[in-house]
DNA sequence: GGGTACACGTGAATC
DNA sequence: TGATTCACGTGTACC
């Protein structure tokens, strides 16, 4: 409302003298300027396509405002009443709409169909302290130097949902090539994870498993 | 390319008189009013006050073409090069990138973590023509009729994948309530499929049951 | 040549 | 009071 109330006093004030001097202000001016014009050339044509020239000129100013108007209505986080501040703030609010746009599509790619990278990094410190520290270094140690460089671990798709205070469950779809189970188990089993249930299944070139785990208390 | 001409057409055209004017055709002006205004009254403050303001405005002026110029280099869809059109464009985009995010976010929650409706209905026409349509009515006769509808299923996450030409996937997640291992059950025997490996696990609560079934040949 | 779009200088209003 | 912002009428360039 505060914001409202300004605007407003800044344009609502603006608009109104500016149809006010389309009444009484206008014919006076059109007066002073026809007396003008008259004592040095008395032509009519000229002056009727000078007061053509002021009405769409003034038709003009009001459509931008109008214009700038509506944008200021659709751009959310206002600082200033400025026209330069309203079309700067619409420029930031578009930038982050499309910076936030451009991540979640990358998020939703990666996440629902795109391929994760070959290295397996199971960082859980961002939202499950269970201290990850030292198995992150165990996977990639076991997964860096006991498997084959040769037949890397191809993840499909990899998700990790949280189900309640303390369930972990880790879905995980990879390509079946050479002891790709075995080094699935090694990987797992580096992890020293409190496992729940664990399912493998492969099929037509796939290996999917999917790991309950138990978080440890904290 | 033809809309970048037509934009320095319209814009650095009028940019460029307008610092042309502030060097030649200005020290023109200013001689040229400061003789006006020096025959009326000879105030030379004045006149300083005059042209203080004079080149306020047209730095105001400059600076708001430069947003507006920027607006317009934010903005993807380009019609017309009109101030007012430049500002309708960044409207309307504003509005799309806003429906369009309102649109993500709801799927997202609701891909995410959002439940899905009550009403099983596996609709396997889109992509998959083994001839669904009284399998279809099957299900839904089941359910409705067989299934006590104090306790209706409640599925929290269906997920339908295909992999190969003739797999495809069901992985299942519903609230555990009476019942529901039955009627999943039910369900999926109603549908006469090929299961080629099913797997039913229930856990603090709730029910996951991944199904691999493999396509009729056509 | 009517029509449109623009920059310009200017007076007024607000802070 | 000086700085800033605005609407206004006008001349000009382009179709």
């Amino acid at each position: 409302m505060d914001n409202c109330d300004e605007f407003k006093h800044y344009w609502d004030t603006n608009l109104f003298l500016q149809t006010e001097e389309l009444d009484s202000s206008w014919g006076i001016d059109e007066t002073a300027f026809s007396g003008y014009y008259d004592s040095s050339s008395p032509d009519g044509a000229q002056s009727c396509a000078a007061s053509k020239n002021i009405v769409s000129e003034r038709n003009r100013r009001k459509k931008l405002n109008d214009r700038l108007y509506a944008l200021r209505a659709v751009v959310p986080n206002i600082t200033k009443m400025d026209k330069a501040s309203i079309i700067k703030d619409a420029i930031e609010h578009i930038q982050q709409l499309h910076e936030q746009e451009r991540r979640i599509q990358s998020e939703i790619s990666e996440l629902e169909s795109g391929k994760l990278k070959s290295n397996i990094v199971f960082d859980f410190d961002q939202e499950t302290p269970f201290n990850s520290k030292s198995k992150k270094k165990k996977i990639e140690q076991s997964y860096d130097s006991g498997g084959s460089q040769s037949s890397p671990i191809d993840v499909l798709e990899l998700r990790v949902s949280y189900m309640g205070e303390r369930t972990v469950v880790v879905s995980l779809t990879c390509s079946k090539r050479t002891d790709t189970m075995v080094k699935l188990c090694e990987i797992f089993e580096s992890l020293k994870l409190k496992i729940i249930n664990a399912n493998i299944t492969a099929f037509s070139g796939r290996v999917l498993k999917t790991v309950f785990v138990e978080r440890r208390r904290s």
